[in-house]
DNA sequence: GAAAAACCATACAGTAGTGTATGGTTTTAT
DNA sequence: ATAAAACCATACACTACTGTATGGTTTTTC
């Protein structure tokens, strides 16, 4: 059944991803990484290009399993629009919001990742607008909500206390009455 | 009156802040900085035991300068408890922001700098609850407000689409409904 | 079961960054 | 005017990190 002690390129990304969330992006270098993983550097440079190649392939890793998975995971399902915000809430205030974080401070220093980022931001907006025009609120006023929601998860997440059980139903309410107050 | 080519501590400080506001704290390096300020590291080291110290001072001064100097200022002023929160937010929503999410952005790397912002982030979250609590609200509901205003206002930092003149007295106005809704 | 492809180690050359040592220049104090 | 202190340049030794070249193992394929 093999040894097992061969890397592909997806581990070598979710690893990447892993220390990028443990650490920040300063841990994102070829010989630190390679040290964590228990190889050489050969390992590294078989599978990646360079670094650059190596940090747009795990942005874009990111980008899939993070974002467009959620999108569509949620999407396939038969639920109303009511329904599908309230289940993207939750997965968004249930996971750990750590990698998130790394990501945002990495864009911070990194133009390309930033792009990424402001990119993503406008794509996750566009989709909880869409479910509040859905559920049946103005273009405008879906545009001004889907705003505030957003940056509520986005400000909650930077300070970061690790929300208990009780807060996470909380704050999932308070987000889910800013969008639904008025109906 | 001197040829003003020799550097202050401050003033190493001071471009220190700005390119950590600029390109974030990866440029907080002794030959970094010291190529922009056109001098060798002879002069750093001459001010600074070494890199950990310098950047103990930037965030010090940090804190002082974009954190006590604040309250402080407003807290001189012969205020009603209202017109000093509304005057924080001004400052708070006025300001560019890129210094808080460099500083933010570091502190996901490093434990110093992010107790540093934790402490920041109880102080301030103490005084927006003192001035609600001067304002008229139970203390729980002070709490709870401070902590909406405050995560809103991060939120919208990180976002970070910087605000036309318009959007900004919006937002302020925003902020300050969801502190004295309900009084 | 041999050739090809996938995967990894090692060694080398190079850049970027740190910190120290030493000496030079300018400013301040007396 | 001179000694001390403040300030800066240069040179050196060192660590961290990158990228390449080369060759050695496994695994897959035919």
């Amino acid at each position: 059944m093999g040894d097992m002690d061969r890397l592909s390129k997806e581990q070598w990304l979710d690893h990447g991803l892993t220390q990028l969330a443990q650490f920040g992006f300063t841990m994102l270098k070829a010989d630190k990484l390679s040290k964590s993983l228990g190889v050489s550097r050969g390992s590294f440079y078989w599978h990646f290009k360079d670094i650059a190649d190596f940090h747009a392939a795990v942005l874009e890793r990111w980008r899939e399993v993070a974002v467009n998975a959620i999108i569509i995971d949620i999407e396939q399902q038969d639920l109303s629009a009511e329904a599908k915000l309230r289940l993207l809430i939750n997965i968004a205030v249930g996971s750990p919001g750590t990698l998130e974080q790394a990501i945002r401070a990495w864009a911070f220093s990194d133009a390309f990742v930033r792009e990424t980022v402001a990119t993503i931001d406008t794509q996750r907006l566009a989709y909880i607008q869409t479910l509040l025009q859905a559920i049946g609120l103005s273009e405008t006023m879906a545009t001004a909500r889907s705003h505030v929601i957003y940056c509520s998860y986005l400000g909650r997440m930077l300070l970061g206390s690790p929300l208990l059980e009780e807060q996470q139903t909380a704050l999932i309410e308070e987000l889910m009455d800013l969008a639904l107050s008025g109906l």
